[in-house]
DNA sequence: TGTGCCGGGTA
DNA sequence: TACCCGGCACA
């Protein structure tokens, strides 16, 4: 396997994205291509869920023509899944040069297509069925199956990898065999690889050996009959694993530290200063590629062009929050040690996530953030890429820029679904170099997107120092709930349990 | 004073 | 179970 050159290599470059509430990821090498003017090749790999909202995570890795990662020249690279998987089939590494910066004018010339449009349908807050016209249509879930547990280890979409032939060119096809090789071993190559959740982490093996075999036979779909794919995941929480989820259940004695609550694993590694953070806010609107550097500036994007209101109007409802996310670019150049650190080192292993059943009644509602570090020793000017990036719908693709020297491996991702309904991705951290962080934040997060930051707290569940608790009521979140967000004169658009004045579902603390 | 939501009531 | 609302705590 070509991992290690992979892991040697200088840079590499590759887009995420992630929209589904769901949980259960498959993989699914979507797209290996080769652009000939480019000289590079790309693969892209959709993770289907089983679920009925199933979601895509999309990489691109740039490889030379030795088939090694291809050195990135450029910045961050921020694809949302549509451009990747459109731009990449037509431009490979040119789209991936984007960066995630965009002044405002750029931005408004990208996102016409949207002007005039209606809202997000419904313009409130989408339900699944209308969710269904954002999903791609690879991962359509025509059967409605899906959303139950049972089915989420059976990677059905992805059993099969959809390779047009025409795509595989034949003198090509070693170098998009180890583009996908090279992304799915980004998945598995870590050693927490054995400790990840098994559907999610098999089936990037899966992946793997299929991309491979596929460069013997030619045949781009692998049976996965044999595939015994656990049907109910474990219950984890017990155990480190419990650091991890734990967090965002620990309720109030953390409530100020919700904001900053970071799904994340710990990272041992001691992390780079947070000192010089720039935060762009994306627009989360579909095939709207905006990114801004003001909040101000994406929330009258988001209210001119999608949600068709007057640009000076101030009866701003905050509904404008929900189609854009917040990253935090980090300008740092991170660079030392990180190369040359190992990829692998031991870890403890770790209980695979829960999948509780999502609340039905609720339309999915995902806050995530991701924060990658990586650094390449390449681009001293080249900003490295610390993204956080949150969204507010399951739908809504999460994309991550990832651009790093160092042996990148994603050892895993998956979905946390707990009673609250919200629906929590996290990845597991490598011990050493880049790390992902995922963390949910709440609308009062939202609006004070400098105060969160990057710190990466470590929360212990028996924590003693809490706030002391007045009262046998919870102190209040801070997080404007629905009633504040809509008003009363959008009572309609409210969570049920706002209309019932029980305790938000929607905007939860 | 507005907001969040607990607790209790009704259908 | 869905829904409503009085009333209280909190900001
Ligand atoms: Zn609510």
């Amino acid at each position: 396997m070509n991992s290690e050159r992979l892991l040697n290599n200088k840079s590499w470059a590759a887009g995420l994205s992630y929209c589904s509430p769901a949980s259960g990821l498959t993989g699914d090498i979507k797209h290996v291509g080769h652009s000939e003017s480019s000289g590079s090749t790309v693969a892209s790999v959709d993770i289907t869920q089983g679920d009925s909202s199933p979601g895509s995570f999309l990489c691109a890795v740039l490889l030379d023509d030795n088939g090694a990662p291809k050195e990135h020249p450029g910045e961050g690279v921020a694809q949302s899944r549509n451009e990747v998987t459109n731009e990449l089939k037509e431009k490979h590494s040119a789209s991936l040069n984007k960066i995630c910066e965009m002044d405002e004018r750029d931005a408004q010339k990208r996102s016409p297509a949207h002007r005039g449009n209606s809202r997000i349908p419904g313009d409130t807050m989408p339900k699944d069925s209308e969710v269904a016209g954002q999903r791609t249509e690879s991962q359509s879930d025509p059967s409605g199956l899906g959303g139950s547990p049972e089915e989420w280890g059976h990677p059905r979409a992805s059993s099969h990898i959809p390779m047009p032939g025409h795509r595989i060119a034949a003198g090509h096809a070693d170098r998009e065999v180890m583009a996908a090789a090279a992304l799915t071993s980004l998945f598995t190559s870590h050693p927490l690889g054995h400790s990840v959740p098994e559907p999610t982490n098999r089936v990037w093996k899966e992946s793997l050996s299929a991309s491979y075999s596929s460069s013997t036979s030619g045949n781009w779909s692998w049976d996965t009959s044999d595939q015994s794919v656990p049907s109910t995941p474990s219950p984890p929480l017990n155990g480190d694993i419990s650091k991890g989820f734990l967090l965002s259940s620990q309720g109030d004695d953390i409530a100020e530290d919700s904001e900053t609550t970071h799904f994340l694993f710990e990272d041992p590694i001691p992390r780079k200063r947070k000192n010089s953070m720039k935060v762009m806010f994306k627009c989360l609107w579909k095939n709207c590629e905006t990114v801004l550097s003001s909040s101000s500036g994406i929330q009258r994007h988001v209210r001119t062009l999608h949600l068709g209101r007057n640009r000076d109007s101030d009866d701003s409802d905050g509904e404008e929050d929900f189609y854009y996310s917040e990253m935090e670019v980090n300008v740092d150049t991170l660079s030392e040690g990180l190369s040359s650190l190992a990829p692998t080192s031991p870890i403890t292993p770790m209980a695979p996530p829960i999948f509780p059943d999502p609340p039905a009644s609720e339309p999915a509602h995902v806050t995530v953030q991701a924060v990658l570090r990586f650094t390449s020793p390449l681009s001293q000017s080249a900003p490295s890429a610390l993204c956080h990036i949150r969204t507010d719908h399951a739908y809504q693709i999460l994309f991550v820029i990832i651009q790093a020297s160092a042996p990148v491996s994603i050892p895993a991702a998956s979905v946390f679904r707990p009673s609250d309904g919200e629906t929590r991705l996290s990845w597991q951290s490598p011990p050493v170099g880049p790390s992902i962080q995922i963390r949910v934040p709440n609308v009062a997060d939202r609006r004070q997107p400098f105060q969160h930051a990057t710190v990466t707290k470590s929360h212990t569940p028996a924590t003693p120092t809490h706030k002391p608790f007045t009262g046998s009521r919870k102190p209040r979140g801070e997080a404007k709930k629905c009633r504040k967000v809509y008003g009363m004169e959008k009572r309609d658009m409210w969570c049920t349990a706002c209309r019932w004045k029980k305790a938000c579902q929607r905007f939860t603390d």
